[in-house]
DNA sequence: TTGTATGCGTTATCAT
DNA sequence: ATGATAACGCATACAA
């Protein structure tokens, strides 16, 4: 009895060879001539549940392995009709945003890491609207996208026509409902309007986000709801761009138009109000929070850095970056179409730099 | 006289049913037939530099965006065998030194946007291997590699046998060329050195970034060899791991360990320098730079934050990401293999938490 | 369990 | 300039 190969198999080397030869990628009838086995049996080895035999599993695993061989997922999406995922997820966001929230961006990526999506980047310059990547987002066939960025109803009757599952993050769009994942950013302003209220504050400034960001056109909201139902004065508002330069701009204009510094200064995020804080102590000798309280929005990592110690509501990041890929990921598995919106709460940062009143 | 149809032409509502019916994406076939031509006419439509008549293009145009086609990438790149591009470049990176660099993620995704590609994230745990991402990487298909993040010989040999471009940013690997950008981290960390030695400071700490890091290392072989040849005495180390709260546990530990401060602790990076810096100066109570120099390295935004002003390297990152992307364009496009590496030198910003002697 | 044959949507070649 | 047709690499229905 004499040792003999498998009747139709070739060696690995020559497989190779020729592989270079034509200079092309490893392909499912490379590994099926390797393991002398047919291309489907290949591929059913490849498909997990399929029905192979243990040996034959075996021998096309050793032979894949040796040939460096994976399935070719454009040809793999363009077979399978129900199935064809890309597993790539449109992640639209505003540079300044996404890129001050380390949090969000780690977080997103490590859910949908978890279920085996990952993140294309459509970042967009500050307060941009999608429509500029909207073409861009078609071309590469991802499954759903997550948005944080300006929508018009327009751009998000493109998505719904085409079928393509989305979920807003911290955004909302006029007159249409649509998924999407929030802080209630209004309800938040409120409360801390109460506390600043119940610690004797009367006079009252904010620092704006760009005026495209609904975001900052939430707070702005609430913050001045709050303000008229107690019966106190209007906000003096300036505008601002949500980064650090707005803050030490606006407090100078506040002060300017005020003839004196106010009791608070709200900012629209924490970025302005580090600004706002520094100009305050170093700029112009205030001591905050005993003649100035100062506050922001979003809780992020800096505002806890020991010389700052912001007052701020810091939204729970974490918490609404899995709701989004749970969400995300629940629409592209069960193609629904049904709308939720999930609203989550901000905390107050105590802090140290104004003074806060009890929570009532 | 009645009105007639086009003899080959289907009304774009009758085609629109018909992919509904059969819930399928609109396909190049479904533009041909409202146009009332082949599909290969469609096809060359969208192929930069076809030879198509005006007439004929405007037709497939019309109808192409009446029916929101989009060409299917995964067909095209199946089809095209040099050109089977997916315009997807994987960014693989430790989520602290990307998410604390905000310019390097929005000049990279900008200049590889330029040319019509796309950042796919691959965010790795602090510090940790490419390896556990490789295989995500293969299955993406993606056109190229930015690592910023620790890398092994073995991993790149994977890279190269795959023939998968790859450009390292800021990192290198042991006994291997590959292409890099990367900045001069030893020579600026050696002119550092130089200049707080011109300034008198003789005893020196260094808080360390983390083990893995190439950056860290490079980083504290430039102080520590600087100093040896300057023949001042060996800098006290103590680890950290490139965050705000290394440097205040740092500077406890290196004052606790030679019973009081050092003339000069250089941080291994920005973030660490102002957790050491808030430390010395909130925490206890020393003047800096009166009494301790403090230095990062990197040049990050909140560096130049009105309260801490730090002394710090400035790595030109913007010119980094744009040679980033143009390396990797041009070994994706030319499918050379020759090797690059381009260094880029740190420029000082002289900030105010250290005492800084002439350059020499 | 395994192999054969077919089609997914596109681009490229070749006639016309 | 345009249309027919052959791949591209894989998954799957079906036959064996």
């Amino acid at each position: 009895m004499t040792n003999s190969t498998p009747p139709v198999s070739h060696s690995i080397a020559d497989i190779k060879a020729l592989i270079h030869r034509e200079s092309r990628r490893v392909t499912s009838y490379d590994v099926a001539s390797a393991a002398g086995v047919s291309q489907s049996a290949v591929s059913r080895c490849f498909k997990p549940g399929a029905s192979v035999s243990k040996a034959t599993y075996a021998r096309v695993m050793q032979a894949a392995f040796e040939l460096d061989y994976t399935p070719n997922p454009a040809a793999r999406s363009l077979r399978s009709f129900g199935a064809r995922r890309s597993n790539l997820i449109a992640l639209v966001a505003c540079s300044r945003w996404t890129l001050h929230n380390p949090e969000l961006l780690d977080e997103l990526s490590h859910h949908f890491s978890l279920r085996g999506m990952r993140l294309l980047l459509f970042p967009l310059q500050l307060e941009a609207g999608v429509a500029e990547v909207l073409a861009d987002i078609w071309q590469h066939q991802v499954d759903g996208a997550v948005i944080a960025a300006p929508v018009a109803e327009r751009e998000v009757a493109e998505f719904e026509r085409r079928r393509m599952p989305v979920v807003l993050f911290n955004r909302s769009v006029r007159d249409r409902q649509i998924n999407a994942i929030v802080c209630d950013q209004a309800g938040a302003a409120r409360i801390l309007v109460n506390r600043l209220a119940a610690a004797g504050h009367r006079s009252f400034a904010m620092i704006d986000g760009p005026a495209t960001s609904s975001i900052a056109l939430a707070r702005r909201r609430g913050v001045t709801e709050r303000l008229a139902e107690l019966g106190l004065a209007a906000p003096l508002h300036v505008s601002g761009e949500h980064d650090y330069a707005s803050g030490a701009r606006g407090l100078r204009e506040i002060i300017d138009k005020l003839n004196g510094a106010p009791d608070a200064v709200i900012c629209s995020n924490d970025l302005t109000a580090i600004g706002c804080l520094d100009t305050a102590r170093l700029e112009l000798g205030l001591q905050v929070p005993a003649q100035l309280s100062i506050t922001g929005f979003d809780g992020i990592a800096q505002g806890a850095w020991r010389g700052y110690q912001l007052t701020t509501l810091r939204q729970p990041v974490r918490q609404m970056a899995q709701a989004t890929a749970d969400m995300l990921v629940g629409l592209i598995a069960s193609g629904a179409s049904g709308v939720e919106r999930r609203v989550f709460s901000a905390a107050v940062v105590e802090g140290a730099t104004a003074r806060l009143g009890p929570a009532v």
